[in-house]
RNA sequence: CGGGGCGUAGCUCAGUCUGGUAGAGUACUUGCUUUGGGAGCAAGGUGUCGAAGGUUCGAAUCCUUUCGCCCCGACCA
């Protein structure tokens, strides 16, 4: 059978998911080096997911806000583990003016900053150096902010979605008077990343704490939500940080408390960006494309004309424009296509792109009341003949069931791909019969040179600890 | 930054070894016939051959320099 994408995911796995993006129209590389442009359906999706999380950031007690996107190169040597963690991959901004020199549009020389600035890589420095101002006295505590803004990090090795060097994604940060409540901070983020993964993205992850060797530059604490990709590799989609009193003190963030001393604050910091739209495309796709959660569809019902020529065009119009309406009504978010396209065309358009439901009204359809409807995460076996006057009812309760049963089928996939080991025979020779996935394994099984040796072979990382029993380490390979 | 590869039509690439003045497929436009899971025929437009310099009567092709990109590592949301 032919499939809309080649190749295959069994053939050629992250060759297929670079011509899905093209081929469901989400974005392409950028004339910029490691950079893409996320095109206008890729948009729509982000925006989608984008304001579902911002929902849930504010019902968390969180603002917004926004810093500048220039850091002076100061702020960030404050604070030593964060340098080391972000310097080798610092953009740097050096000259403020350019000039025409030899015929060429150059960096003038004479304009070259003394202090030059860094494209904000994260923003715990400059949002610390605010926030040692803002914060004076226990009544300003919690002070929670968040942004909305895009960040570079000059990557070595970029994909699309997965690992641009310029991406988008929030930022969070809040200050607590103490350790406890930061803690808890964190661990409240990382929980809101879970629920948010599976019930927008009906997606399934594995939840805990990172090691000591995989904890972010600065941090006390990490916490992670990890994917299982169809691959069996991980993909790290959301952090939370405790950063305990690192920027606090780098900051001087202080705060008089009602003992009336001075103390440093406690932080945390917690971001997601659009590699969540990466693991959203490697957990639900096929190889005829994209599949959408309908909670993220930019159209989750799409409707196709059938027309030969002959047929009263005026009345199928306005059949449509009534399912149309109505589903409006509903507020499902549908598209009519009417676009100049063989009707064929249109759908394998729509199959691609991963629109939940594709509905076709042609001659027969009208003849009868009804339409023709196919879900598209369950394919041409679906395809059934809905009365039109159940119509905006049955949309509503496939669109739930799709979403309901996506999830299902990760989690169900998520099983298979989870395996217990008891020492490092055991996951050697997994990983030698070619097994993927995530092992799990006692923690301490990995604290020695020989699981460092295994690392090595097989590129497998520990992604994280087991937030249901933390002695047992999640390892694979990831992204 | 190490190891490999590539820059030629919008896209994918052939042509380079052996120098002779630009090709294919696809996409696009138009027309006719088609149309319920990717249609067929016909006609049509498309290039500073990555850039600069050199050799030559003549360079996509040979030489030198240079810029950029991709893949595999090290790094990471």
């Amino acid at each position: 059978m032919k499939t809309a994408i080649t190749p295959t995911r069994a053939e050629n796995f992250s060759e297929w998911y670079q011509n899905l993006i093209v081929a469901a129209d989400l974005a392409e590389n950028a004339p910029v080096r490691g950079c893409m442009t996320i095109k206008p359906y890729g948009w729509a999706i982000w925006e989608l997911m984008r304001d579902e999380m911002d929902k849930r950031i504010k019902a968390s007690g969180v603002q917004n806000a926004n810093f500048p996107l220039l850091i002076p190169i100061e702020f960030f040597n404050k604070e030593a583990e964060h340098v080391a963690g972000f310097a080798k991959e610092a953009a740097v901004v050096t000259h403020y003016r350019l000039k025409m020199i030899d015929g060429k549009l150059q960096p003038d020389p004479e304009s070259k900053l003394t202090e030059p600035y860094i494209i904000r890589p994260t923003s715990e420095t400059i949002i610390g150096e605010a926030m040692s101002r803002w914060v004076q006295s226990y009544r300003d505590l919690p002070l929670k902010l968040n942004q909305w803004v895009n960040v570079m990090r000059w990557e070595m090795r970029p994909r699309m979605f997965l690992r641009t060097s310029e991406f988008n994604w929030q930022e969070g940060h809040n200050v607590f008077a103490t350790h406890e409540e930061a803690n808890e901070d964190a661990r409240k983020m990382h929980k809101m990343y879970g629920d948010y993964m599976r019930d927008v993205l009906a997606i399934s992850c594995v939840m805990g704490e990172k090691t000591p060797e995989e904890r972010f530059a600065g941090a006390d604490h990490t916490y992670t939500v990890e994917q299982i990709m169809q691959d069996g590799k991980a993909l790290q989609a959301g952090t939370s940080h405790d950063l305990g009193q690192h920027f606090a003190k780098s900051f001087g963030i202080q705060y008089l408390g009602t003992d009336g001393k001075l103390t440093h604050a406690w932080t945390t910091s917690w971001g997601t960006s659009t590699r969540m739209m990466g693991g959203l495309i490697m957990t639900h796709s096929d190889d005829d494309g994209l599949v959408l959660p309908p909670a993220v569809a930019p159209h989750q019902v799409v409707i196709i004309p059938i027309t030969r020529g002959d047929e009263n065009i005026s009345a199928m119009n306005e059949y449509i424009a009534k399912l149309e309406q109505e589903l409006r009504n509903h507020n499902i978010r549908v598209l009519v296509d009417n676009s100049d396209m063989r009707s064929a065309d249109k759908m394998w358009k729509w199959i691609k792109r991963g629109v939940p439901l594709r509905v076709e009204v042609g001659a027969r359809e009208m003849d009868d009341g009804v339409v023709t409807m196919t879900r598209r995460d369950l394919g041409k076996s679906s395809r059934e003949t809905v009365a039109i006057k159940d119509f905006s009812e049955t949309v509503s309760h496939r669109l739930d069931s799709m979403q309901h049963d996506m999830l299902a089928a990760v989690q169900e996939r998520n099983k298979k791909m989870i395996h217990d080991v008891a020492n490092l025979d055991e996951l050697d020779s997994a990983l030698a019969n070619g097994e993927i996935g995530f092992f799990r394994i006692k923690y301490t099984e990995t604290q020695n040179e020989r699981f460092d040796a295994l690392m090595e072979k097989y590129k497998i990382t520990r992604r994280c600890l087991d937030d249901k029993d933390p002695t047992f380490v999640f390892v694979a390979k990831s992204y």
